[in-house]
DNA sequence: TTGTAGGCGTTATCAT
DNA sequence: ATGATAACGCCTACAA
């Protein structure tokens, strides 16, 4: 393998030249700058990353925290373009990064997966899938021993930013814009979580939306089941105009209750996901890119490493219809 | 952050001797094995793994290289599966890990990569989706320079294992299920890809059932496309009795295919994945686990890094029916 | 501007 | 059986 001192012999200079070439140091002449590169370019050198984590505490390993519900199908498909698009935005920054499921501390306390984290010479994370339930992800935040990037998860502090989109202002949005296409008023909302971050946030949406329009608002929480978005649309499904879910997962159980009912209601979902193509109907949903907000997120985390403080980082998000059509391939 | 040398002073003995308690060496008397035992407790002491990962070329980190098709929905569930099961198993067996996907690779050559898992300090890999094509990937296994363990691929060499089910057996034992439930003779195969390593073992199986039981045998490539399978079944269902597929999504292709030309046909597929509940009907299919395989995976590079050659490893799977109900959560 | 040297936390070799 | 001590590959004061 080669190393830092293999290419300080075939440049004929100190290894901590090299190393300063390589980190971009300043006072280094453009002469040896060059005499360096041309070696690194000679020997196919590429940096040990796991010396350079080792010996220096600056920047440099990034956990990847996620949340995965094994038992939802439509959550794979979230979580795949979360890491991908983590993975990828890391390889192009140069950091160096493990994936970490949330399971795997179960029954951990904070100090446990503190240490762990540490031994891992881990010096930031980025976290997928907060609820407010994660009292020990929590107090990892609070403690600050970590840079982290919370999505969807409103925490900032010194070293802590959050990146999401606007919910609350998405949910407005793909909701008038289904209550616009079908003018009725009577409105169903299956929610998310009772404990989820983006819930309440989604909520507020509709209530403004029903303020603004004259609605009738039901709220229900669905805790992001497609069985019990089911069940609720099979109790009060009839009742209703239109059934605004904050999931595809919901939207599709909700569908699927009305079909079984043998009633027709619009139904709306969110996420965007293409499990929503597999139910054979076109239905308003919201389009979060995934891939992209995981990415910003990491780039975010780039930020905090270069000593920025936490801030709030908003992704954008469009309305779409998705059907069958726009899946296949 | 607590080191090994903390340990050692702590316990009064010197590091290495704490090194070889940890590490399992023999030739360490019980009573100071105890006492750095209580050290460690007491201290709270987890080793940095990154430190052992430089100081020691021996067992270590491992890649998981995931092919990702980010286009096909029930990939990513399998993809989930892999990856979970995997890092599990790393962590029970305390090896370090770490997720690339094969399109991070693109256009770079097996010198390049290998230098990139080099310069990670990788020394094992498991790769999830090989194909014929990877041609790169089969460099990198032919050199050597990591223990291999390949998914699905029939690789052997002193250090590289394969794990797979055997898919001839189950090809064969899903169709023989679908054939003697619905007694007809004219089969339409759809195969996956050609060019992927289970698509031959799988036409074989269905070959061999087709001498068997002498039935009409005709084979299309359906690329494990649904929108292949889609048109494939459009174009030679209706001269066919039943419809076996090599993967889910294709048995999705195929039934919406039917739906559309309005008769029926037993479809089954393969690989059991939740997605096929979202069909909304009954169809024999393979499940094989995916997760569980990826622990067995995970098992055998371990093994691999204790010394053994490479061999092959068998996986189990059941035959099952899919259905709505089962995947509602 | 460049080089020297100590250190990061382990493992491994070799005395003792 | 135990303990010094030299790597591992890199970073970073500090000295030159």
């Amino acid at each position: 393998m080669v190393s830092i001192k293999d290419v300080a012999k075939h440049a004929g200079v100190a290894i901590s030249t090299v190393s300063k070439v390589l980190n971009n140091y300043p006072n280094v002449s453009e002469t040896t700058r060059t005499k360096v590169e041309n070696a690194v370019k000679e020997l196919n050198f590429v940096p040990n990353s796991v010396a350079a984590a080792l010996s220096s505490k600056r920047a440099g390993r990034v956990a990847l925290l996620v949340n995965l519900n094994v038992d939802a199908q439509a959550i794979d498909e979230i979580d795949m373009r979360y890491i991908s698009g983590a993975l990828s935005k890391a390889m192009e920054l140069g950091l160096d990064v493990i994936t970490l499921f949330f399971f795997m501390f179960k029954d951990k306390t904070a100090d446990e997966v503190t240490r762990y984290l540490q031994s891992q010479s881990i010096t930031g994370i980025i976290i997928f899938g907060l609820s407010k339930e994660d009292l020990v992800i929590h107090e990892i935040i609070r403690d600050q021993k970590f840079k982290c990037v919370v999505i969807d998860g409103p925490i900032v502090n010194e070293n802590t930013s959050y990146v999401s989109i606007n919910h609350m202002q998405a949910q407005y949005d793909v909701a008038l814009k289904t209550v616009d296409e079908n003018e009725f008023d009577k409105i169903l909302y299956i929610a998310g979580k009772r404990n989820g971050y983006v819930t309440d946030d989604r909520i507020e949406g509709m209530k403004r939306l029903a303020h603004d329009r004259g609605l009738s608002l039901k709220i229900f929480y669905g805790e992001f089941s497609e069985l019990q978005a089911r069940n609720i649309t099979l109790e009060h499904g009839e009742k209703s105009h239109i059934i605004i879910c904050a999931s595809d997962l919901m939207a599709i159980g909700a569908m699927k209750a009305l079909e079984e009912m043998d009633i027709f209601r619009p139904v709306c979902g969110f996420d965007g996901t293409m499990l929503m193509g597999y139910v054979g109907q076109k239905m308003n949903t919201v389009r979060q890119d995934f891939s992209h907000l995981a990415a910003m997120a990491m780039e975010e985390l780039n930020n905090l490493f270069n000593g920025e403080s936490g801030k709030y980082v908003e992704a954008p998000y469009t309305l779409t219809q998705i059907n069958y059509e726009d899946i296949i391939v």
